[in-house]
DNA sequence: CTGAGCGGATTGATATACTAGTATCCAAAA
DNA sequence: TTTTGGATACTAGTATATCAATCCGCTCAG
C-alpha cells in the first residue's frame, strides 16, 4: 500500500464546517483523513484481511506523527475493520463469516421498517429522487462501472431511509453493511446481477409510489435475500480471508 | 464532578485478557477506564448536558496525561454522549429529543426480530435464565433499588438477544438505548412502574416459553411502547437539557 | 541434540511539549 | 453608548520523547 503524503497545511484550505445530522461541526482533521483513506483501502480490499498495520510505518507513509494514525486505527478498530492486539500488532480484520448471517438479519429487520414507513408517507418528490438514482444505476450498469453502481445502490437505500424520516437507521445500516460489502467485494461483479438489482429496485420503487406497504416490504425482503454473498464459495476461493 | 485519581499501576494487577466476541484481547487500559467513568457519569446525569469537558482538567483530576483522556472523549463522541468542537471545546451532548422517536422505532424493529426468533428456538434452559432475571427484578423492586432493577432489565433484553443467537443486535440496541435511557433517567423511578415492567416481562417470558411467536411479538411491542419517556413533560422540567 | 532461560529488538501505551485556531474581553473610535 | 478592532488567554490538534510489555532468537546447560 502506498499513500500520497499529505501536507500539514491541508486543514487550512478546508471548506466551511459541515452541518450534517447531529450538528457535527468537525472539520477535516489529519486523523479523520487517515481514517478515510484506510477505511477505503480496507473496504476495497487493497489491504487484505490479515495483513499487519504498523503505526510507525503508516505514520511515515503519510508524513505525519504516530498520534493521528493511532486515533484513526482506534476508530477503525471500533468499526471492526482492524484488530488491535496490545503490545503485539494491528491487523486488518478477517471478514467475520459468523457475523454475516446476523448482519443480514439486522438489515432485513431495519430495512423492513424503513421501507414500510416510506411506503406510507412518500411524496411525489421522494419518488422522483428514487427514479433519479435508478436512472444513474442504469447508466453505470450499461457502462459496466461496478464501483459507481454500488455507490448508487447505497444511495437508493439511504434515500428510502431518508423518505421514512429515519436517518439514524441508515447510519446503523452503513456500519452493518460494512462486513457484508467486504465479502461481496470479493465476488466479481456480474453484469447480469446489476440488471436484476435495478429490476428489484424498480419493484420497490413502484410499491412505495403506490403506497403499497405489503408489496414494498415483500420486494425489499426478496431484494435483500438476493444479495447475500455465498460465503462457502468465497471461503474456498480466498482461504485465510475469513475468521 | 470529582473523580478518584487512579494509580498508574492499575493496569498491572489486571485480570487475564477477555476473550469476548470478536476475539478482543484488549485489556483494561487507562483510556477505557476513563471512558467507563465518564460514560457512567454522563448517563447518570451527574454530568449535565451542555457542561464543558476539558481534556486538561479531566487529565489532572484522574492524574493521567491528556492522551488517554482524549481517547476516551473520542469514543464518547462516537457514542454521541459528548460533542467535540475542534479548537473550541468539548461538551456533554444535549439529549437529542428529535432522535428519541427514531430510537424507539429502531428498538421495536430489532427487538421484534430477536423476540420472534427467540420464541422459535428457546430451550428450557433459556427460560430458566429469564426466570432468574425476573426473580432478581422482583427483589430489586421490593427493595426499591431502581439502579439494580434497571441493570436486570437490560439483562432481560440482552438474554433474549442471546437466546435468539443475535449478540450483535444487542450491541446495537445498547447504543440505541443510550439516549433513551438518559432521558428516562430524568423521570423519577416510580414504584408502580417497576411492578408493571415485571408483569410485562413475565408475559414475554410466557410467550417465549410457549413458542408463541405472535404473542411474544405483541407483548414485546406493548412493553416497548410503555417505556417511551414523555419528552414534552421533561422538556418543561429540564429546559436546556435537550437539543 | 534439545530445551529452558536470558537478552535484545520491536511496538504499543503514555507523557509532555509545541502549534495553531477560536472566542472573549477590553479599549478606542464613531 | 455602541460598535469594532486587536490583544490575550484558552482549547484542541499534532509531534516527539519515554516507558513498558511482548516476542523472537540465541546461548548454554543438561
Amino acid at each position: 500500500m502506498e499513500f500520497a503524503s499529505m501536507s500539514k497545511r491541508q486543514r487550512s484550505d478546508v471548506s466551511s464546517p459541515t452541518f450534517a445530522s447531529g450538528a457535527k461541526i468537525r472539520r477535516v482533521t489529519t486523523a479523520s483523513a487517515i481514517y478515510e483513506q484506510l477505511h477505503a483501502a480496507i473496504l476495497s480490499l487493497q489491504m487484505k484481511p490479515g495483513v499487519a498495520l504498523q503505526e510507525k510505518r503508516i505514520a511515515e507513509e503519510f508524513g505525519v506523527s504516530r498520534t493521528p494514525v493511532r486515533e484513526a486505527l482506534l476508530r477503525l478498530a471500533e468499526a471492526g475493520l482492524v484488530e488491535i492486539f496490545p503490545q503485539s500488532g494491528t491487523f486488518v480484520s478477517p471478514i467475520p463469516v459468523s457475523a454475516i448471517p446476523e448482519a443480514v438479519v439486522i438489515r432485513k429487520s431495519l430495512e423492513r421498517t424503513t421501507v414500510e414507513h416510506a411506503a406510507e408517507i412518500a411524496t411525489a418528490g421522494d419518488i422522483a429522487r428514487l427514479d433519479a438514482i435508478i436512472a444513474r444505476q442504469r447508466v453505470h450498469a450499461a457502462l459496466n462501472e461496478p464501483s459507481q453502481f454500488h455507490e448508487e445502490d447505497e444511495a437508493f437505500h439511504e434515500a428510502i431511509s431518508a423518505i421514512a424520516g429515519y436517518p439514524g437507521i441508515w447510519s446503523i445500516l452503513k456500519s452493518v453493511k460494512l462486513q457484508i460489502d467486504r465479502a461481496r467485494r470479493l465476488t466479481l461483479p456480474v453484469r447480469g446481477r446489476m440488471d436484476s438489482v435495478i429490476e428489484e429496485h424498480m419493484t420497490i420503487r413502484d410499491a412505495i409510489a403506490a403506497h403499497d406497504v405489503d408489496h414494498a416490504r415483500g420486494a425489499m425482503m426478496r431484494h435483500l435475500s438476493a444479495v447475500i454473498p455465498d460465503i462457502d464459495e468465497l471461503r474456498l476461493l480466498y482461504p485465510g480471508y475469513f475468521s
